[in-house]
RNA sequence: GCCCGGGUGGCGGAAUUGGUUUACGCAGCGGACUUAAAAUCCGUGGCCUAAAAGGCUUGUGGGUUCGAGUCCCACCCCGGGCACCA
């Protein structure tokens, strides 16, 4: 790799006199000299073994970088120079995800098109990220609003319409009644409007979905092949929520037809008095004619509709729902005919939308049953164990005798008034009852997950346009794939318009179209993609950015990918996360993604902390607490900025940001400043030995602390040295180590370690060089510091040789005043002797 | 309600995974340098006690152990996520 060195590259000779630490003029400095020579290229196909980095690549906001984003990037760049500096051909890419809401509200309020606004952040954001000294290839940079890239990203959404896995449904939206505006679920607070506070109600609309639930088993059992932390695989399964039950067919009387429900707790059967189904439930249009009371239902029906979610849930603590009269369900176990209700708290995407009410053994059928008179029937006998206190079981069954409490009992137990099944535990009753009814095909074992398909349509302007057609013959069309970008057409207006449609419907000229199959005239689906439409395969494109014939070679794909370590924000960790895996998987079955390639995009992830501003609170404009990057660097410099992100506090743990502690970092940048100007005077050949030993203990040190994640021991042992490295009488460092310390400081200072490595007199980059190996032999201690203890209390400290035994250390003990005092007059009984560590006298 | 994280000096946090609690940094205090200040350097930093000796101390209470910040049980508090999921 070319290196082009300063013109002003000082020799040893020259340097004698090392002038004042001054960050700013030679972090400017470097950044050139790095930028000219594209120093951080990644190597296509290189014979050496690759290693890709990543980190999220932001919104370009126009508040600019957040130390938020520093940290992360920071982090990973350290990660990526030490890769680099071991040998491997490194892939740390940089890149805009830059369709979004905030850039269009701005247009919508400024009248100023998205793209200019687009265009000026992200040059704003790129000079930032460049003054941290970051080394991205910036080679591969993407956008995801730019027509090359936007290109695969309609590419993907027409193979996945190939697949049948997107797909068209009536699917209510958040809809505010003032603004006649569709509301993404962010633009929600607590139930109203974000900009005018009015109360969102729900409009339905055709709305284009992603069939992810198809994968919902994968996205669940392939969490076992990747190293993410815990938490965030137990987040991905809560999400997806599996749970494995059964479906059991209620017949309705005198009719041929019958209701599906899903239940977990099939033992509870002969206690199911009546069922309850989610309003919008198909078989109410179904059973339109035997229904006495229609014109009831169907206006509770259209109430229900209206409501959001979040209405719904505050309404439901009263539980209120409709009997359906003229239809009646048999219970399958008992043959007893049950009432059939709507209500709301039934859901209707989860299950099968119907339930079976078993209002003894579940609260809200219990307070559901209350309300309108049902019958109670106690099915379920809690077992007498330790894990209920005599004291409490008592009570409840007591209260339970009545059926007058208002407490549902929700757990196990043995099975009463509940026919040839009496007397079984409900772990063995379910199986027995659910085999039984399965026999006539009454009942069948089902697994429901919470996972809903993904809603991918946004009746907006600034987001990809979705590449499909609605032909009045045909139907709906993928557009050609040659026809491919579907451009964002320029519009006057960014507002949707009254309807809530997108200002897309406006430009005739865009929409109307031809068939591609029959050549009538066709129109072309206005709705746009989410933003998380560019964010799911962003990185594949990295490890082939401008290819124009196909989404990207699997030669390369095959070179670069899996991602071997991602870093991101724990907000992250549900969807961003999850619909990458999931168009990752997709992808990878349509062979896109070779099949050599493992199931998964991402070997490794790991999440940052949230920076908080000083005293705990939330960085934000209004309170006016935000720390901006640029005026650390300004006032302290970018290495200074980089070690106190560093050394801030644990990586993944959030944390508040603390301006007097950053002065710290800086001191210690400058004490090595210092030390070299020392050592550039003395020209030392040799280290002392005191100082050697340390120094590789702290090659040790940082060499596992970047390995798993903790930056800020790393940088705190880095410290610790350069205040022996002051206070070494001996002689200090030597040379050879002198050079290494920069190395291994390199990554957290890639500036002032650049600018001493220059002053050494070298002409080549120090982040070309090897990464500094410690020596085991020197690290190992003879000399240890034992613990004396006499009942297991520190009563004294022995310095001795580490490999003394046990016999030797006992008298050297036994012979110190401060020991004696303690055991005197009485008998020893046993003595506890760890090496190299500790003795203790049991008296 | 459920699922994760976490409670250690004045503050941010360390602690080799059961063996010196408080590394490193901030703040404080004392000193050196300086006409002075800043910067820098040296020293000092848990609490009780004038000091020594000693005692106490990792949210609270109990337990296991020669020995617990670390393991077990119960509880309290803080942060995050999910929440009518049948």
């Amino acid at each position: 790799m070319a290196y082009n060195s300063p013109r002003k590259v000082a020799s040893a000779a020259t340097t004698r006199q090392l002038k004042k630490y001054n960050p700013q003029r030679i972090e400017r400095k470097w950044q050139r000299v790095w930028e000219r020579g594209d120093f951080y290229r990644a190597k296509d196909l290189s014979k050496k073994p690759k290693s890709y980095i990543l980190v999220e690549f932001p919104y370009p906001s126009g508040d600019g970088l957040h130390v938020g984003h520093c940290r992360s990037y920071v982090a990973l760049d350290i990660v990526a120079r030490k890769r680099r500096m071991e040998g491997l051909n490194v892939l740390f890419p940089m890149g805009w995800d830059a369709f979004g809401l905030p850039t269009e509200n701005y247009a919508i309020k400024t009248g100023i098109h998205p793209r200019i606004v687009t265009k000026k952040n992200t040059a704003f954001f790129k000079r930032q990220e460049k003054s941290l000294g970051l080394s991205f290839d910036w080679s591969r940079e993407i956008n995801t609003t730019d027509p090359a890239y936007y290109k695969w990203t309609q590419w993907i959404f027409i193979q996945l319409f190939k697949k049948n896995l997107a797909y068209k449904a009536r699917i209510p939206i958040n809809w505010c009644p003032d603004c006649k505006i569709g509301l993404a679920n962010e633009e929600v607070i607590d139930g109203r409007c974000e900009r005018c506070g009015k109360r969102v109600t729900k409009k339905e609309k055709e709305q284009w979905m992603l069939k992810i639930t198809k994968y919902a088993e994968r996205l669940i059992k392939d969490l076992e092949k990747v190293d993410y932390p815990e938490r965030v695989k137990a987040l991905q399964k809560d999400w997806i929520g599996k749970s494995e039950g059964t479906t059991i067919k209620f017949q309705i009387s005198n009719f041929k037809f019958q209701i599906d429900v899903f239940t977990t707790r099939a033992d509870t059967l002969f206690g199911a008095t009546f069922l309850v189904l989610a309003p919008e439930h198909p078989a109410i249009e179904s059973l339109k004619s035997k229904i006495r009371n229609y014109k009831f239902v169907e206006r509770y029906i259209k109430e229900a509709r209206k409501k959001t979610e979040k209405e719904r849930i505050i309404e439901i603590r009263n539980k209120i729902g409709v009997e359906i009269k003229g239809i009646k369900a048999v219970n399958p176990v008992n043959n007893r005919e049950i009432q059939i209700f709507i209500a709301d708290y039934v859901l209707l995407h989860y299950g099968t939308g119907a339930i079976m009410a078993v209002p003894a053994h579940d609260q809200r059928d219990l307070n559901f049953a209350k309300q309108y008179n049902l019958s109670i029937i106690d099915v379920i006998k809690p077992i007498e164990s330790r894990s209920y206190p005599s004291t409490s079981s008592g009570s409840r069954a007591a209260s339970r005798d009545k059926l007058k409490s208002d407490q549902a009992y929700e757990g196990e137990g043995v099975l009463i008034n509940s026919g040839r099944f009496n007397g079984m535990k409900s772990d063995d009753a379910k199986k027995r009852i659910v085999e039984w009814l399965a026999r006539d095909g009454k009942a069948k074992r089902a697994v429901s997950y919470k996972l809903r398909d993904w809603i991918f349509s946004r009746q907006r302007y600034w987001g990809e346009p979705i590449p499909m057609i609605k032909c009045q013959k045909c139907g709906w069309l993928s557009a050609p794939e040659k026809d491919l970008p579907i451009e964002l057409p320029r519009v006057k207006e960014y507002k949707p318009t009254e309807k809530g449609e997108s200002p897309l419907v406006k430009v005739k000229s865009w929409v109307n179209t031809k068939c591609p199959k029959c050549n009538s005239p066709a129109e072309r689906e206005t709705d746009v993609m989410p933003n998380w439409a560019g964010s799911n395969w962003y990185y594949l494109r990295y490890c082939d950015p401008r290819n124009k014939k196909s989404i990207f070679s699997q030669k390369l794909l095959k070179y670069w990918m899996p991602v071997d370590w991602y870093n991101g924000g724990m907000e992250h960790a549900t969807l961003h996360l999850l619909y990458s895996r999931f168009i990752y998987k997709f992808l990878w079955d349509i062979k896109a993604v070779p099949r050599s390639l493992g199931v998964e995009p991402y070997k490794k992830r790991t999440s940052h902390g949230v920076i908080l501003g000083e005293g705990g609170i939330k960085m934000s404009k209004s309170k006016g607490n935000v720390i901006s990057p640029e005026q650390v660097i300004k006032e302290y410099g970018a290495d200074t900025l980089r070690i106190y992100e560093m050394f801030i506090g644990p990586f993944e743990q959030t944390i508040a940001w603390d301006a007097k502690g950053i002065k710290g970092a800086r001191r210690f940048l400058e004490r090595v400043w210092r030390l070299a100007g020392q050592f550039f005077v003395t020209q030392n050949s040799q280290s002392s030995p005191d100082l050697k030993k340390l120094f590789h203990k702290t090659i040790k040190k940082v060499s596992e602390d970047i390995e798993s994640l903790k930056f800020n021991t790393a940088v705190s042992s880095l410290m610790e040295f350069s205040n022996a490295w002051q206070a070494d009488r001996r002689g200090g460092l030597g040379k050879k180590d002198f050079k290494d310390f920069l190395k291994v400081l390199s990554p957290f200072a890639p500036h002032l370690t650049q600018e001493l490595w220059g002053k050494i007199g070298f002409k080549s980059s120090i982040h070309n060089e090897k990464w500094p190996k410690y020596d085991p032999t020197l690290i190992k201690e003879e000399i240890a510091t034992f613990i004396v203890q006499v009942q297991g209390r520190v009563r004294g400290k022995i310095e001795a040789e580490i490999e003394i035994p046990e016999e030797k250390l006992k008298k050297l003990a036994l012979s110190q005043e401060k020991i004696k005092k303690w055991i005197i007059g009485k008998k020893i009984k046993k003595t506890i002797f760890i090496p190299g560590k500790l003795i203790n006298f049991v008296l």
